[in-house]
DNA sequence: TTGTATTTTTAGACAAGTCTAAAAAAATTA
DNA sequence: TAATTTTTTTAGACTTGTCTAAAAATACAA
């Protein structure tokens, strides 16, 4: 259906584009670690295939095409995260670079047996909500701990920072989905949270309060 | 590790290697539907990364290296379409085209998860062998049904024939693996020969029973 | 064994996707 | 607003893998 180049140039456009509505060249060139110039060519092969508004200049958006492709992959990605987590027992920071090549299996009917396998999960293991068949998906109204007030508390539910180095210091810290925890105080002089969990006091650096987010 | 090219390029050199010991640039490319120019210029890279031993005007074979990489991937795609058959409930004749996808998916750790997910099953749906992770694998000691005797009874294990139609052929008819079947007769006029299975006659073409395989 | 047919290779071209270097447009700043 | 910086695009080149057409090597047949 689309090249690998094709998806990925789509998937970028759209993670982009949940920051700001238009995406500039530049943007997509650091997400993707090419050069502007690859993707000024890539952006004319794409909007000729009416998957994206472009002109010159001027940033570029999804069109509605463009966007279905976009949320599809996200939804393959996602599905095969959860299925190597939860069925082949990968654990969370193992599992990004092996879904970034199976999210370009193309057949639909496989991922939709996947899901049906899987029992249709709603979120993937590290707490992205997983698009059904149609594309839909409930949009994440999650908050990082750097954004909630003092006394808080609250359900670890994602993480902004997929790398294998921040989740492998959630983990070690005990920082996983599903946690309960509360937020202690914010230390004025360099923004160390303090929180609390199982009765114990953890402190995490502005950067990681950044990075984890808590439903309320 | 290998680009997609290589990688189908060695499986068809290692499957028309198991026909005749020395393989042409021409079988090559039929089997490839490509162009023997294209085929050339591959050879060439193969052979310049050790991959196979090639000498101009005098066919291939592949190198011990390239030989483990040709039956990883016979694995990767065995273990798929026994997964996309045993777990997501696909028919036998519609798993090709996505193993054919699949199995190029380059980690072997995840491979040797989906092996100990499904048990280390050593026959994929279609009955062929499916290496372990040292490349091991049991070789077939099965006989296309022309080739045996009257009176000879045995269990179908296997196709020669991949192709959908002739899946499909076979599954409507119950020609399925396991099934045990005895040959009656073979009508000299055209070579039909005349099975008997669960105690009904059934007559099949010379061509199927080329394509189709049983352990006596 | 010589001529013909077939197979294989070479030569040159093309598409996809990338790059560097330079030019053009837009944004920023003085 | 004019000058400078940044961003984006264009131009031309490179790589991988493919193709067609022609040349070279091998195989076959009389």
């Amino acid at each position: 259906m689309h090249t690998l180049a094709e998806e990925n140039y789509l998937k970028a456009i759209y993670k982009l584009s949940l920051i700001a509505e238009n995406v500039s060249t530049n943007q997509i060139a650091a997400e993707l670690a090419t050069k502007a110039s690859s993707v000024t060519d890539m952006l004319r092969k794409l909007a000729d295939k009416l998957l994206i508004n472009y002109t010159r200049y001027q940033g570029v958006s999804l069109t509605q095409t463009g966007e279905k492709v976009a949320v599809n992959i996200i939804r393959r990605h996602r599905l095969w995260e959860y299925f190597l987590v939860e069925k082949l027992h990968f654990k969370w920071d193992e599992v990004h670079e092996m879904a970034e090549e199976m999210e370009h299996i193309s057949s639909n009917e496989l991922i939709d047996r996947l899901d049906e396998f899987m029992g249709f999960p709603t979120r993937d293991p590290h707490g992205d909500p997983i698009p059904d068949c149609n594309g839909n998906f409930k949009t994440n109204d999650l908050k990082a701990i750097s954004t909630v007030d003092v006394n808080t508390c609250g359900i670890i539910s994602g993480v902004r920072d997929h790398s294998s180095a921040f989740l492998q210091y959630l983990e070690k810290q005990g920082l996983t989905i599903g946690k309960k925890i509360t937020i202690k105080e914010i230390i004025t002089y360099d923004n160390t949270v303090v929180l609390q969990m199982n009765n114990k006091d953890l402190q995490i650096s502005r950067d990681v309060a950044n990075n984890l987010l808590i439903a309320l």
